[in-house]
DNA sequence: TTGAAAGCGTTACCAC
DNA sequence: GTGGTAACGCTTTCAA
């Protein structure tokens, strides 16, 4: 026996028969078409729209006019607080606020990139479009690049460089490769001879593309450069932390990149604990600076991302391509730019 | 000339059509009425829906239904990357876990205290239930629980503690008193005689929880404590940094604590700029503690939050709204744990 | 086990 | 300026 006080929603029926008008007239003005109300029916209507609290039912609405005025981004990540990542939160931020603007709905959904085909956003159909954040290896990500491609309905990718053959899917990433390529110049110029790259095990194109940037700024720069690669088992500090202790205790590298700011702040520590002065012996560079970069002692090295300019441009992207019915950018790139710390630079 | 190749979406009569059955069979088959269907039919329509590619449009579902499977999160807040926040971000990462689960939709909304009574997850109904942060004036916040209290829709707030009466309305918060006296007595105990607390101007209700709980175990303690507050006109690590440089440039307290750990974190900085040894002469403490505590050296003593936790606890206290009717629990306090750090503790 | 009909709340279209 | 009609895609109900 349960208790079910289903009061019945207040529909636009009710708001017309409340102020005597028929329910087209409620519509017009609801949806703001007031040249078509006369002033003073409009006040009527205004006067039920407020005493019974009217409020439209979004489901009718998009039924009736096929789309729902609603966007969906899907992040792929093993990590359960998938928004903890201050890319991820930047990015969906500037996202939301954008759609938000344009009185767009977001729905946000985590999955495990083994679950990613089944996730309620891909399977059903609610959204106008999507988002996605890929990650996992290259195989299973270019499926999942397919089965977008199969959804038949826009779609905006982030940190991908695959750009596959469908005028439904559009590209959005930042320029990861000349990051790691600022990083690499900036760390030859100091003459840097021997190098720890510190990455987290799981794959993002964002990771590779940094280190191939990396990669390839020192091996231009004239001078052998010996780079070694550690892989933490998960993106968390301790796990972090720990790795690059246990290297450190055999081998003192002359800098260390971390594939992102935790990982460059969890090195900076392993440096701390061990008595490693960076950046007098060791230089330490982190990616993709929003906050962490600032708490450590020293700041931090690291690469600025405008991951929530990213957001609002996808957002920008996907309600016109809703609108104009095409994307009119297929893989747009963003600059990325060098923030110098105390932890590669005396003061 | 506006390009629309607007393909008609599948629908499940596109589906019957084609698989030789009825509509209804589709829909038993799509909602998993397998008992209603025979194998030999039900391997007729699977074959289709796959050959299609159909998705079972929501919005059709939701109005036949008259519910959405939708919850929405309303965060009000002046940061516009309002995710960025390590408690809402892991807050709102559960709360999409658990609903995700259960085939739940979740929609994230951001928007400033001004503003919050226009936003269109209040405005429109589009969801079954939602969730609230507020911040802002106490008498704003009144103002606002108010209108959630009108919308005569189930609400779970969080971070709140006056719980208006009516059974639509729920709240949810960690105990942040007991977290502002676990700090309090820990302080009080390494005889700290005179003390900074360091927030932001905005208003949060655990922020002021925070700060009584701290003067309630400091003025406890036995001894005379001078406490003294400042404000920093934001919560970026910047502006909190020069405010709290400004202070210890005029005076040096036994202890700092910050409302948050960024604020600690700057407040560490601070110190370290100015040559202030911590913990030798200053004490420093944060709140909430997440990644940040284990970023800065020296570590962070902070209290932990559990943040994540609450977020699924939530989704399951608003799941079983929508089906019991009736909120098992009005007002749910979680317990908060000092997590002690080198900052205040010569390890 | 399958099918036909009605209706969820809204809006485009056209008549008044 | 205003209102009647039909339809959006789905599921509950009842009949076959």
């Amino acid at each position: 026996m349960v208790t079910k006080e289903r009061e019945k929603r207040v529909t636009l029926r009710d708001v017309s028969r409340s102020a005597g008008v028929s329910p087209m007239t409620v519509s017009n003005v609801v949806r703001g078409d007031h040249h078509l109300v006369k002033l003073e029916t409009r006040a009527k209507v205004e006067e039920a729209i407020a005493r019974l609290n009217y409020r439209p039912n979004l489901s009718a609405r998009s039924l009736r006019l096929s789309r729902a005025s609603s966007i969906g981004i899907l992040i792929s990540d093993t990590n359960p607080a998938f928004l903890t990542d201050p890319f991820i939160s930047r990015l969906v931020s500037g996202l939301s606020n954008y759609l938000s603007e344009l009185d767009f709905t977001l729905d946000v959904q985590g999955v495990s990139p083994e679950r990613f085909e089944s996730a309620t956003i891909l399977s059903k159909a609610g959204n106008d479009a999507l988002c996605v954040i890929l990650c996992g290896p290259k195989r299973l990500r270019r499926r999942h690049v397919e089965h977008l491609v199969r959804m038949d309905q826009p779609v905006i990718i982030f940190q991908e460089n695959n750009l596959p053959h469908s005028n439904n899917i559009c590209l959005l990433s930042q320029d990861d490769f000349e990051g790691g390529s600022l990083i690499g110049r900036h760390l030859a110029d100091k003459e840097v001879r021997s190098l720890l790259f510190v990455r987290p095990k799981l794959d993002w194109v964002a990771v590779e593309q940094r280190e191939r940037g990396l990669r390839f700024a020192l091996g231009h720069s004239g001078s052998e450069i010996n780079i070694e690669t550690i892989m933490t088992p998960s993106e968390d500090f301790e796990d972090v932390h720990q790795a690059v202790k246990d290297y450190l205790s055999r081998s003192t590298p002359d800098a260390i990149v971390g594939a992102t700011d935790v990982l460059g702040a969890a090195a900076l520590k392993a440096c701390a604990d061990l008595k490693i002065a960076v950046p007098e012996t060791t230089l330490v560079t982190g990616f993709n600076g929003f906050d962490v970069w600032c708490y450590t002692t020293p700041n931090l090295t690291t690469v600025m991302s405008p991951a929530y300019e990213m957001g609002r441009q996808a957002g920008q992207l996907l309600l016109a391509r809703l609108k104009d019915g095409v994307f009119s950018e297929r893989n747009t790139v963003f600059p990325v730019s060098l923030q110098i710390g105390a932890s590669t630079e005396a003061q």
